[in-house]
Order: structure tokens, then C-alpha cells, then sequence
DNA sequence: TGAAATGTTGGGGCG
DNA sequence: ACGCCCCAACATTTC
């Protein structure tokens, strides 16, 4: 029997060895696999994570390299351009082939392109994998062969797509090199500057995810329509980081919900996601540019001063402010409450969604590229499928609505200790107004009418 | 995956 | 008893 050349098993956002394509087909080939991970510093790349991002990728990398090692494998670290990396990680180990799950993101797509042609260069082959979509983007388009640019007829396409293949186990054996290529430390890839721990509630990595996943079918699945616009209770699924760093992939849970009775809803946020990757696919100069044209010339007002105010939760209207605290202190934040937060940036305050868009991404462990750039288009009203911009959230009115006990707004935004329930979410109408907390840095009605006239000039 | 303004209706108080 | 008015409550339109 010949000798097989190892291959090089390239992980990226896809930090899990079930339903892994890729690592599927490494193990299949029946040669050594070189499990690698490449932490690239691109100063040139205006979207490389953030720091909450970055912490979180540490953590997964570490639980990857056991849950690897617990199969006799190692995880190979390396500093710099991955196709770089690569080559020389192929010269080094004897590898042939170079696999990979394809992502989907502007700078992920021209960095596959980059390590194809110079693996190709030095006589390495390349095989790519699907696994960060459900369907591909380009093989869901309107009759007229366009992408969609509206959600309900993409769902409607979608559900009409063939059925997915299904998920793959995680392979039992691999087979290892007989002398290890070098790898570098996570200290070394990162730093060992102390990053802000992770909060006790989050479990970043494969066992984490899988876990999460099934907390949340057997307890909030059922009631995730109502209860998940519903901050102050735990409603929501949570996997939105794990989802990003492919702990967990769209298939899996897609498979072991769509089953499930009363999983519709939870099933269309997926395809929300599905459908931000397919437009960013076929526009990616939306994470800059508004869809909508006329956008361009919209009046923002760029202002240091109440941007500051938004992002440190001293706006005056305790739903705004509750969330940008939860997200600046857990590096998470409610969607319901991204909303709100959001529109009010947008609208109330005039700041351009792009504003928005750089703080979520700078915050957020779930940092996602298409669905932050979809999230804040859709809230600007400047997007496919996007909200009106008349459309202006009250958040004394969402407050009530969706925090009705004031149980959410409480615990971000102590300072509202004492104040009645009926006026938690307006305490400037309390008879006993709160110390310590900011009066509202614009008025509702005022900002509004703002809104509207700034939106008017640009009206055809 | 709004909110506010405006319109309509119907019950009840009251002269 | 009747018409008038007020105003919830709901529906529709507008932003």
C-alpha cells in the first residue's frame, strides 16, 4: 500500500468536527490530517474581528485543539497570510491537498481565491466544501434569475429547494502525522494581554454550542414565538455566536428542529440568516454602501457627542440605554432590544447606520458580517426589504410593550431602583425622578418629526 | 419585526 | 322619549 500524503484540513469559522464537510472528507482520504488554523493580523481589512470576537475565537480554539487532541490530533497555529501559511505548511508536511468550508464574506472569498492560486502555484490542490449555508448563495434566485432582494419570496424559494443532505457525525478516528509540523501558542496568535473574560454564561467551542442548542430545544422552543421579543426573559436561543463561529452549523440545527412542532419561527430567523449571506454574496459593497441610492444623500448629522451618549447608555430612554449596557458589558445584546437601540441611533439621534454598524461589530461576540450589515440597512430603511424609514420605533412605547415589568430595564440601568413601575420606561414623568440618570438627550415627538423631514428630502 | 393621526361607531349621560 | 354630545374602542390612513 502507497503512502499517502497527509492533507492540510484548513479550519476557519468552523470550529467543529460534526458536520464538518470538510473534515469529513480529510478523514475519508485515509491520510495523516494536518488540522490548521491561521490567525491572520489584516490591517488592511476593515472587518477583521473585533475584540469581543477575537476573545471568543481564542476560547474555540482552545476547546478545537482538545476536542482534536482527544483523536490523537493536533491544532497547527500560525501568524500571518494564510496563503502564505498554507504553502509553507504544505512544503513542510509533504501535504498535496488543502481542504476547506468555503465562507461566504467579501474578504473570506478573495482570501480563499488568494490561497487557491498559491497553493496552486507550488503544485498543492485545493478542495472546497459547503457548510456555512444551508444553500448556497447563487442557487436561490427569482424567476427572472435575480437575487432576491425581499424576504417572504426568498422563504417561499427556500422551503422549495431540495432537501439537504444529512448532517455528518464527527469522524471517530484520524489519522495523525508522525512528527508534528509547529504550531505557535494561542498567547502567541493573541497576546497574552489579559482580554475581558467571558462571562460565566457563554461556553464558546463545539460542547458549548451543541449544549446550548439543546437547552433550547427542550425548554424554549416551544415558546420562542412570543417569548422571544421578550428581553427580561430567557426566550431567545443564544446561538447566534456559536452559529458565526460554526460550533454549531445551520444543517444541524435545521435538522434536529425542523421536525419539532411550533419550530417555524425559530426556523425563519435561519433563513434570515441564509438570506443576509445570499445578498452580501451578490452585493458586497453593502457593508459600506446603502442599498437604496437615494440614501446617499441622506442628511445625517454626525455627532461625537450623542454617539458617545448611545454607545455608553446615557440617552434617557431606559430601554435604549438598558441595552447598549448589556452589550457593552456581556458583548451581547436582546434582539428585540437591537431593534430599538438601533432605530434610535438611526432616526432619533440621525447618526448614519455605518456608525451603528462598527460599535455592534467592535461589541458583539456574535459580530456577523451579513447579518450585521442586513440588520442595520433594514433598521436605517436604506435595505433590501428594509423597514420604512417611517417606521420609527417609540421606546417608551416598546419599553411597556415588550418589558412590561420593567424587569430588563432594572437590571441594566440600576439607577431606575424606586421608580414606579407605570413610569419606568418614561422617568422623567415620575413624580420622584431618579438621581443619577440622564434626562432624555432628545424628545420623542421632536426627534420624530426630525426624522420624517430628514427622510422627506429624500423622497422621489 | 410601528406609531400617530384621523375616521367611525356605538353606548350612555343628560338636558 | 329623543337628540345631542362625549368619548372609549376600534378601524383606517398617514407618516
Amino acid at each position: 500500500m502507497t503512502k499517502l500524503s497527509p492533507v492540510i484540513l484548513w479550519f476557519r469559522r468552523d470550529l467543529r468536527l460534526h458536520d464538518n464537510p470538510a473534515l469529513a472528507a480529510a478523514v475519508r482520504s485515509g491520510a495523516p490530517v494536518v488540522a490548521a488554523f491561521i490567525v491572520s493580523p489584516e490591517a488592511d481589512d476593515p472587518w477583521s474581528p473585533g475584540e469581543r470576537a477575537q476573545s471568543w475565537l481564542r476560547v474555540s480554539l482552545d476547546h478545537l485543539a482538545a476536542s482534536l487532541g482527544e483523536r490523537g490530533l493536533r491544532l497547527i497555529l500560525r501568524i500571518g497570510r494564510p496563503e502564505l501559511c498554507l504553502a509553507q505548511l504544505a512544503a513542510e508536511t509533504g501535504a498535496a491537498t488543502v481542504l476547506w468550508n468555503t465562507q461566504y464574506d467579501p474578504t473570506d472569498r478573495a482570501e480563499e481565491t488568494r490561497v487557491a492560486e498559491a497553493l496552486a502555484k507550488v503544485g498543492v490542490a485545493s478542495r472546497t466544501h459547503e457548510s456555512d449555508v444551508l444553500h448556497r448563495p447563487g442557487s436561490i434566485l427569482t424567476g427572472a434569475g435575480r437575487p432576491h432582494s425581499v424576504f417572504t419570496p426568498f422563504y417561499r424559494a427556500f422551503l422549495r429547494m431540495p432537501p439537504l443532505a444529512p448532517s455528518l457525525s464527527a469522524p471517530r478516528t484520524m489519522t495523525p502525522m508522525r512528527r508534528w509540523p509547529a504550531s505557535v501558542s494561542l498567547n502567541t496568535a493573541f497576546g497574552k494581554q489579559a482580554q475581558r473574560p467571558i462571562l460565566s454564561d457563554w461556553h464558546p467551542g463545539e460542547e458549548g454550542a451543541i449544549k446550548r442548542a439543546k437547552r433550547f430545544k427542550a425548554h424554549a422552543l416551544d415558546s420562542y414565538e412570543s417569548a422571544r421579543d421578550l428581553p427580561a426573559v430567557e426566550g431567545i436561543s443564544r446561538l447566534s455566536p456559536h452559529l458565526h463561529f460554526g460550533e454549531v452549523s445551520p444543517r444541524q440545527l435545521w435538522q434536529s428542529l425542523t421536525t419539532v412542532p411550533g419550530s417555524g419561527a425559530f426556523l425563519r430567523q435561519l433563513v434570515w440568516r441564509e438570506f443576509a449571506r445570499h445578498i452580501l454574496f451578490h452585493k458586497p459593497e453593502l457593508t459600506e454602501q446603502p442599498m437604496r441610492g437615494a440614501f446617499a444623500k441622506f442628511p445625517w448629522q454626525p455627532d461625537p457627542v450623542q454617539t458617545s451618549a448611545w454607545q455608553e447608555g446615557r440617552t434617557g430612554y431606559p430601554l435604549v440605554d438598558a441595552g447598549m449596557r448589556e452589550l457593552r458589558e456581556t458583548g451581547f445584546m436582546h434582539n428585540r432590544v437591537r431593534m430599538v437601540v438601533a432605530s434610535f441611533l438611526v432616526k432619533h439621534l440621525l447618526q448614519p447606520w455605518q456608525t451603528g454598524t462598527r460599535w455592534f461589530w467592535d461589541q458583539l461576540y456574535d459580530a456577523d458580517l451579513a447579518n450585521n450589515t442586513l440588520g442595520w440597512q433594514w433598521v436605517a430603511g436604506c435595505g433590501p426589504d428594509a423597514a420604512p424609514y417611517f417606521r420609527i420605533f417609540n421606546p417608551v412605547l416598546q419599553g411597556e410593550k415588550f418589558d412590561p415589568e420593567g424587569a430588563y430595564v432594572l437590571r441594566w440601568v440600576p439607577e431606575l431602583k424606586g421608580v414606579p413601575v407605570r413610569w419606568l420606561h418614561q422617568p422623567w414623568l415620575a413624580s420622584v425622578k431618579p438621581r443619577r440618570y440622564p434626562k432624555p438627550i432628545v424628545e420623542h415627538t421632536a426627534a420624530r418629526e426630525r426624522a420624517l423631514a430628514a427622510y422627506a428630502t429624500i423622497r422621489d
